[in-house]
DNA sequence: TTGTAGGCGTTATCAG
DNA sequence: CTGATAACGCCTACAA
């Protein structure tokens, strides 16, 4: 293994400072003879030279790099939101790294360290809500954050999010005004993200503006078995035109899969709304009606905010908070028919 | 914004040298004094002061980071990959950055020279098979590689495949036994990665150990519209028993789709098998068959490999192959029932 | 038990 | 048009 060549190498070859050859580098060629040029050229050619960028970024403080932090990988809602902020990242030149934190705190304050300490040029994060105080020094210290599917409570850091209770409540609505009588929302439990509050606050206001007070049934938490967790509404749906709001899409397969081995029809027998437009909500069982967030769009958004922040051309004073519009998309699976 | 403490910041406040400073972060203290020590560490906690991963980098030429490079992040198989490598770069203390090569040339190639450079452990990635010459350089220069999911032609990178000929001749030649007469192959077009040539190979090798040789029209390449992909096999399902190998999860999304649109019944009229188990093929139209590569464990493996190759617990002369098993998971998408 | 001095590979400020 | 020289922040022989 053959020790790279650094500057100093070409420098003393070429026969030059190497002043010269960092100007070389830096294409500042206002005055440099032509001569020089392309012996330098021809030299880092022959030698393969390339610069250090760990030793130009201890100089410089920066690094071409925007760094995406995310709480579950696994998610397909992350693969949407880094083939957003990915696409932004490289159509402005930046190169972005993604890294997980699997909801945890020790992981998320490791890679945001690292992070900033490589110089990382800004960082785009979903944060785990444990570590506030320590976004906020970053931020204090001038790191570059925007904050993707969530805010912060006193608003001082950049955010892109999307309405979520608005859209709810429209859908619920729209529900209501089809004929359902009960709207059923089904959760993982213990999911309180900020996300999921906004999405029941919504579910209450889509209950309040059409059939009055939500009754504490309409909210099943999944239990251990599946039985248990319809139970209640595997008794409704006989009796009146029912209707369930899935929150995940895990929630949602799993209902749907419930049904299907009960023998319960959508939407003959039950009404189905899901959240997030996963490719096989389109495609099977003649489409489940769903709220679709435009996540690719957050990513996107995100990266570019994140770009005009790094590069000066936002008030740097005030943070700017990023409201995308989701839509409703009605399939089959909330066409009442009974 | 204020200047961040350097070494020698607290060197001077403590009122002893940098190198003291140095061995103390280093948890030298063979040789110090309590007092000192103690001295030191309130400094240091004073001034909220923390050693810059930088400077240290450029001269240890170590960094503690692992990269993994995708082709595509968007596709949920690099999301499992990215959990499973995730997982075990935690567990053995390394931090991971993933990066969306996006199946260009220059990404990938702009993202292995950054990782290289900023003296990455190491390297984990799925190619995109346009920049073999320079991974066979880096691998020269020393880098540490490891292949995901492919292998290169002279074997000289360290890969983690699965055994994808195999499972399919398997899989294919239970379909086979079990009744069905035709057995088609589709395909996204212009899809030859060596994954997928490998699953050709076994599609065909299935085809020649039970019913002889493949005829041309088994093998169906997705056109533009779903009826012209799919007439052959609409034209002969009512003819002999058939059954349809989708390829990719977005082929077999749209064949059941398609299929349910012509109330083509599945199992009833048509057989269908899927490669790779998404989340969604156990949970609906009573379960399809697929075949299911343990692509969290290759991406485990995959970096357990990487950071054996790193501390030096492997040797250095040979490339390691590890291939991992492949199942055929029946469902009911393959009960052949007429 | 601690310090000095040189170096890691660049860039930047002068001064020629 | 080009070069010394001093940083950037840390590590590490070698000294003391």
């Amino acid at each position: 293994m053959i020790k790279k060549p650094t500057i100093k190498d070409i420098a003393n070859i070429v026969g030059v400072s190497t002043t010269t050859i960092s100007r070389y580098l830096n294409g500042k060629f206002e005055n440099m003879s032509e001569e020089t040029k392309s012996r330098i050229n021809e030299v880092i050619i022959e030698l393969r030279y390339e610069p250090s960028s760990i030793a130009r970024s201890l100089k410089t403080n920066k690094s071409g790099m925007i760094g995406l932090i995310v709480s579950d990988v696994m998610k397909p809602f992350f693969s949407m939101l880094s083939k957003g902020v990915s696409d932004a990242c490289t159509e402005e030149g930046f190169q972005l790294m993604i890294a997980n934190s699997d909801n945890d705190k020790f992981n998320e304050r490791k890679h945001l360290k690292t992070m900033k300490e490589y110089n990382f040029e800004g960082i785009i994060i979903n944060h785990t809500g444990m570590n506030l105080d320590f976004l906020l020094d970053l931020k204090e210290e001038g790191l570059k954050l925007v904050l993707v599917n969530q805010s912060i409570d006193n608003r001082s850091i950049d955010s892109v999010t999307t309405s979520n209770r608005e859209i709810t409540q429209i859908a619920i609505k729209a529900l209501f005004e089809k004929g359902y009588e009960d709207i059923y929302f089904v959760d993982e439990p213990m999911d309180n993200s900020s996300v999921r509050n906004e999405i029941f606050m919504g579910f209450r206001l889509g209950h309040q503006s059409y059939s009055g007070d939500l009754e504490a049934k309409h909210v099943i938490f999944k239990a251990d078995s599946l039985e248990s967790t319809f139970k209640e509404i595997c008794c409704n749906y006989k009796k009146r035109r029912t209707a369930v709001f899935c929150v995940s899409g895990s929630i949602l397969l799993q209902t749907l899969s419930y049904f299907k081995s009960r023998n319960i029809r959508i939407p003959e027998d039950l009404g189905i709304l899901g959240f997030d437009d996963l490719d096989w909500t389109d495609a099977i069982v003649n489409g489940i009606s769903v709220i679709k967030q435009p996540i690719y769009k957050v990513g996107r958004e995100a990266a570019k905010l994140l770009i005009e922040r790094i590069n000066g051309e936002r008030q740097a004073n005030e943070a700017v908070h990023l409201i995308l519009k989701n839509t409703y998309i009605e399939r089959e699976s909330t066409q009442l028919i009974k």
